[in-house]
DNA sequence: GTCTATACCACGATAGAC
DNA sequence: GTCTATCGTGGTATAGAC
């Protein structure tokens, strides 16, 4: 039962109204802006619509839930952090890339603290848990590759070896959060640091 | 102004009647039980209240708010917590206390499932935020001592390992979390792997 | 000292008027 | 496309029964 047209090549996207894009893009911008200033509960439907002079109603009409709204915002900002990182990574060789995705999701996080916010409230108070698989696997594959290139004895354990270097990242950048003046790129050079030893022994 | 008695010693601690202790405990139980079922925000007084067989107000006579109620949960489960991985450090000699952090903290929540999620999302739904230094001074300090014990040449990164380190931590013990079958012994042999060839090179 | 009853306000969400 | 009005729930405060 869609609230909403569908375009004409069926595909499943809704058509947006010009009016509409400016109103979904004005709430994903203001609600990254408040949850990263004050969280995930800080930024009430009251909160977000006052930012943006309208009612809770009417983001309710451009949004089915709060929660809605809020995933939107998430999936702005991981999108641009996905892009710059897989970029980093293509630019690299087989053997670097691993190092890539490392120095640069550190990097991008450091540069867009306000996102970087966002992600992490994103990901802790999501209710419907999504698949942990999703952010180790791509990395896990990065891994088993380099070590391919370098001739290392293949390990069965890239899929750990990935959930160590993303949980050290997080770790690394909450603690950018909470200390602006702590020196993330030295810390993303030790885990790469770490990680080489691993994959050239 | 005190709501309750102070003991005789006057050490700040309340005294405690029988019933109130352990209407405390049970409290504190469910708590537990209900967070690491349905999470946080599945976690209100009204459902509380339900499963200890009385109101939400006579909670808040126990407890001042919601939030002292998860803290105490949460202290419940920490406190076990740093008690064995306290007793297996020292019981470790000086140049292994870092592994046997590792192994001690990720074999603790390994056993102890609702502990682990009790003690996760009060981490991640605290809106107080202490110290971040508190989680990583104490494994700094370890990794420093096992550092002069084995020779190495002294490094200033204590800081940044004990970060890496706890976050990979957090990783493992979530997939875990996700994937009951998750060999998370096995990954804490990992990281101590990963360690040791930073501290002996 | 322990608890129930009750009322209050903020929040997310729905229904329907304009 | 946006509003007002309203509802259910959640956390909290107070009064008072026992």
């Amino acid at each position: 039962m869609a609230r909403r047209r569908e375009s004409a090549a069926g595909d499943g996207r809704p058509e947006l109204t010009l009016t509409e894009r400016a109103r979904r893009a004005q709430l994903i911008e203001v609600t990254i802006e408040l949850v990263a200033a004050k969280g995930y509960a800080g930024a009430s439907l009251a909160a977000i619509a006052e930012r943006a002079g309208i009612t809770k109603a009417a983001v309710l009409y451009h949004f089915p839930t709060k929660a809605a709204v809020v995933r939107a915002a998430h999936e702005h900002a991981l999108s641009a952090l996905v892009g710059e990182v897989a970029t980093a990574v293509e630019a690299a060789g087989p053997e670097d890339g691993p190092a890539a995705y490392i120095r640069s999701m550190v990097g991008h996080l450091r540069k867009h603290p306000r996102h970087t916010r966002m992600i992490i409230e994103a990901m802790t108070h999501d209710e419907g848990d999504h698949d942990p698989a999703a952010r180790w696997r791509p990395l896990a594959e990065l891994i088993t590759v380099a070590g391919h290139a370098r001739g290392a004895s293949a390990d069965g354990d890239a899929r750990t070896t990935a959930i160590i270097i993303g949980g050290a990242i997080d770790a690394i950048v909450s603690e950018q959060l909470h200390d602006p003046d702590y020196d993330t790129a030295a810390a993303a050079d030790l885990l790469v640091e770490l990680l080489g030893r691993k994959l050239s022994p």
